[in-house]
DNA sequence: CGGACTGTTGAGAAATTTCAATGTTGGTGG
DNA sequence: CCACCAACATTGAAATTTCTCAACAGTCCG
């Protein structure tokens, strides 16, 4: 599963494109536009930095398929992720106009990724006005993510916070056809989990069991079945207006 | 101090200009383009909601001068300050792509703003390629410092939580002239610090007088004395990096 | 002068972490 | 195919941080 050449650059855009259409239209040449900017396909294995925190950056990553974490690392060893990217998020977009990251980009499974230059995005700023704006819409959307993180981890108690995450998954999930109806696959650790939710992950494991016990949820074999989602996101109180899913017309 | 016609806009983006020159170059006529945007001055009093959570938005806000928070509440009646917002920061432009915002903004004391129709904005987006950069930079800045409240709020004690925000509002203040050498005025409350740090009022007083009786900083009469700004750096693990300060060419 | 909001302090309760031990699983080399 | 290893998951008990509840002091404003 070595690196491969642009051939169906269809595929790779595809998850993209399935998110931006249903809230806001978008030509075949802006989808072309994007497609035509992607200048490598790139594998990352598992536990990879992709991108360290600081570097010069001159082009953003499209994640194609497996699941990355943005993340930064304390002095003492602890490590907080900010936003866990699913298929079809772009997860440096930041990067284009803050030059580097103040944060890390890591894999947090095997993980394929489509490369825009900067050069190429650039020129789409600077000529394509309505897809401009769609990628800046993307990375606000990465910014309501975020703040709802900060409610999550400053206000939640540690099984709210964790039936949040989930509920937020699996949405994100299924808008990306990764989901099913009771579930989704999740190949993540509990460690993952508690470094997303800023728990201790042997704290996360016995959230895992009262989520279990109490028939809300199995996270179990990489995979989170979702029994009682309308109770769940009540535990949670997850809404999932944050995330912007609706049709918002040009 | 009631509204006032748009007469000397010169003032009111003053403090805009001020955070984005240094970091990038500004043309006499971007400058005048922000100027001639602005519509409207308005000020609110303290305490007062500015924008409520999912109303549909036609104008965005630069805050000329107050305090200003972006927050959402629980269904328990807690609250969680996402982002303290100073003058020359836009707190509402996330609003111009995202149509409506999925949180509150509110004034943290009297407060004086500039409007921005979304109009004028989109035409700034569809015309002026550079300047519409900048906006998305400032946004994306917020995401930044929204982030690093991730960390804060997921990883940092409650001492260091403190620390990092006031450490962050000493910097983002002298960008703008509104900080001294030792300090600066800061009209908030010890629940407004609790509320932006996931902290009970309570345990924010015993923090700050735990800052106070090592010589720290003072929170006293609106006004933060820093005592010794570098051991306080180091209690918050404070870098101003992911303020991103330094200059990027166009 | 009286409220109302804000700040301060103490004591006990609750949530979460820490430390430590043990179980489970999947992959790898012999 | 199996034994073994490393990473991951699970559980208990004690320690720690933070919260809750409650009382009281200070300050500002009308």
């Amino acid at each position: 599963m070595a690196n491969e050449r642009v051939g169906n650059s269809d595929d790779l855009i595809q998850k993209l494109v399935a998110k931006l259409k249903p809230r806001d239209s978008l030509s075949a040449d802006e989808v072309a536009a994007l497609r035509n900017s992607v200048s490598e396909v790139r594998d990352y294995s598992a536990r990879k930095t992709m991108v360290r925190a600081g570097d010069p950056l001159s082009s953003s990553m499209l994640l194609v398929d497996g699941f990355v974490a943005r993340y930064k690392d304390l002095a003492n060893g602890q490590r907080q992720i900010m936003e866990i990217h699913v298929p079809g998020d772009f997860v440096d977009l930041h990067g284009l106009l803050l030059k580097r990251l103040e944060h890390n980009v890591g894999a947090l499974t095997s993980v394929r990724i489509a490369l825009f230059p900067h050069s190429e995005l650039k020129r789409i700023t600077e000529t394509e006005a309505h897809l401009s704006r769609m990628l800046w819409f993307s990375t606000l959307v990465d910014a309501s993510i975020q703040r709802e993180t900060i409610v999550s981890v400053g206000r939640r108690d540690a099984l709210a916070r964790i039936a949040h995450l989930l509920c937020e998954l699996f949405v994100r999930l299924q808008v990306i056809g990764l989901a099913d109806e009771d579930g989704f696959a999740l190949p993540l650790t509990q460690s993952d989990l508690s470094e997303a939710t800023g728990l201790t992950s042997v704290h996360v494991n016995r959230m895992l069991k009262t989520l279990r016990d109490e028939s809300l949820l199995t996270f179990r074999n990489a995979r989170v079945t979702v029994h009682d989602f309308e109770r769940l996101k009540r535990v949670a109180e997850f809404s999932d207006d944050y995330l912007y899913l609706e049709r918002r017309e040009r």
